[in-house]
DNA sequence: ATCGCTATTGACACCGCTGTCTTTCGCCAT
DNA sequence: ATGGCGAAAGACAGCGGTGTCAATAGCGAT
């Protein structure tokens, strides 16, 4: 045994006394190595040590201490990178968004949970100060969002330090870190299947950029409800945008300058259905009166435009705690699954109606 | 000088080296002890060694790991106490809250401008996992926020603790902690005279519990605005209430029911102003067009009641900001000043209106 | 050239815990 | 009893910095 002085109890100046392991050893007579086993619940340990053990760590109230963990092995610290744009273009608009309430309250619990510890910090396209933070907090893992999940820049960084990273519904590169995400193809279906029961027939659908996955799915299952409705989808009804505000418009134009035109159009994220909203009212057409419009992501702005878009929402909250889970779990395993997927929820609001009079 | 075996250049399995103390040492001649008194610009380094070791750490791209910086002195890290209730009440209703946005992204950027990093943790009352947090994360400080920064149970752990902490907007027990506010008597002063401006002549108060300061400040604010407009304050107009919506809804009734009955109310917070707006619908009184309604806080649920509600802003994230900074400056001088006033706004919103005819 | 002093610089212990390796213990077979 | 063996428990060396104190260097005064 130890005879290194135990420092419970000595009257510093700053702090009052906190227990170490050494106070925990001594006062359930055993080594520190004991007691270390005890608490990473590592075999080897007779049951009488244990309990001993786990009465001395009751009756000293202590807890291991962070930083000599991570010193010593790992960090325990999960870092949640902030996208610095998104966030400060939210607070300069004066709406609310509860995306990063739901992300951290999901990760922050399942951290939590596990005895770890959340890092948010902000990450700006660049990412210049990623690399220092990496190398001095040297975190378990990083939990990754739209867009910084997909910036190159950030993933290379990350695969250069060595620190694994969950990304929340990449939108492309989906074979590098794990993923968490939902079943796009069939939540794209359903949408386009909530516009078909709405009486729609004439549905277009703006696609994104061809070399996005997210994008194929999207407009897979939007082929698939149309096809299990047994309707027919006229090539001119498929617009190819880029996921860009202004791509929709262009797309907008292209699909309401037909006759007949679509009463209903599907715009496979927010942006460019906000950008058909605008072009609609541009065009003196209503909506939803005249058409209807649906989007995919439940983005910041769907909630707020007039009239609020129908879409899907995925569930932040759930998928930013799979991917602290996935996280953690491949740092105490190998044989880990290194992708999710998770329930989405589509979001009806006023930018659907029934089709009118046709 | 130490012949230690440096790291850097091992070929461990998990990541890629990642240069040390040791490694910018051996790279520049000099000891570590030398390094680390440039890393953390002690005295009793000459400009020639100076340079050499700056070149070294900037070659091998070195970042102090701050476990280690931990273990032996400052952890540097910041922790902000999340209030769960809130939290949690925030994401059921759909209402947007910029407030946690701000908040984190001052203290945010104020932490990386030091070196600092911010840990995001949830508080409950009662506050069970406080003290495992404290004592094994040791963060250098703590950023508290209304409710929690309120609660005497919380406040007893951090001293107990040791651990400095910062205190936004408290509205009690003003001798504890570091503290950041704003001027409410001027505030409560100002957003008086803008009812006084708009026309109000009769213009009732609701006091909150009298044991709270904040409250005695915004009433004398109140006091100080009708006498500088020479308006005389009938004693019933004011009226005591808690800072709650009940009691709020109290005297909400106690206030209109007189003749005659004030053409403007001012409740010394917003859950109080939100209960008047209520009461005056149950009693069929029209706000603003027979009845302005003012409030203070700016509370999440000001901004998207019907009408929202013309209140008092705090510049939360200035406010965090400056916590984390009183708290960094705590940590290294002495003769720091513990408490910060910012400047207020008055947000002008749908709840008030020029006085009808009277 | 020598002494004295202060400004630099370095050696070394230590922060609290985990990884590795050794020692010791309990128990069964011989 | 005696040897063999796997499980249990401990000794000890780091992890990457910081604090303390001793060693050294530079430099004006004598």
């Amino acid at each position: 045994m130890s005879r290194r002085p135990t420092s419970f109890g000595k009257l510093a100046g700053a702090g009052p006394p906190v227990a170490t392991i050494y106070d925990v050893a001594a006062r359930a007579g055993v080594s520190i190595k004991s007691v270390s086993r005890v608490l990473n619940k590592e075999p080897h340990v007779s049951e009488k040590l244990r309990l001993k053990i786990l009465d001395a760590v009751a009756a000293l109230d202590f807890h291991p201490n962070v930083s000599a963990r991570g010193l010593a092995g790992k960090s325990r610290l999960v870092l949640v990178l902030v996208d610095a744009e998104l966030t400060l273009s939210h607070l300069r608009s004066e709406h609310g968004n509860l995306y990063f309430d739901r992300l951290q309250l999901g990760a922050m619990l399942k951290c939590r949970e596990h005895g770890y510890h959340l890092i948010v910090e902000l990450v700006a396209p660049g990412a210049d100060k990623l690399g220092e933070t990496l190398s001095s907090l040297r975190p378990d893992g990083v939990v990754l969002t739209p867009p910084s999940c997909d910036d190159v820049t950030i993933l290379d960084k990350l695969d250069r330090a060595g620190t694994p990273y969950a990304r929340i519904s990449p939108s492309r590169f989906f074979e590098r870190g794990l993923r968490v995400f939902i079943d796009e193809a069939q939540a794209a279906q359903e949408i386009t299947a909530s516009l078909i029961d709405l009486g729609h027939r004439r549905i277009g659908f703006i696609a994104g950029p061809k070399d996005y996955g997210a994008s194929q799915t999207r407009q897979a299952g939007y082929l698939q409800a149309m096809s299990a409705a047994g309707l027919e989808v006229k090539p001119e009804w498929i617009s190819l945008g880029d996921f860009t505000f202004e791509s929709g418009i262009d797309s907008a134009a292209a699909l309401l300058g037909q006759t007949p035109r679509p009463t209903a159009i599907f715009a496979s994220n927010d942006d460019m259905a906000l950008a058909v909203v605008h072009k609609a009212a541009e065009l003196g057409i209503k909506v939803p009166d005249a058409l209807s419009v649906v989007g995919f992501d439940d983005a910041l702005s769907a909630r707020f435009c007039l009239p609020p878009l129908t879409t899907v929402r995925q569930p932040i909250s759930e998928m930013a705690s799979k991917a602290v889970e996935l996280l953690i779990a491949g740092g105490e395993a190998k044989d880990c699954t290194d992708a999710a997927q998770l329930p989405y929820r589509l979001v009806i609001r006023g930018s659907t109606a029934m089709v009118s009079s046709d």
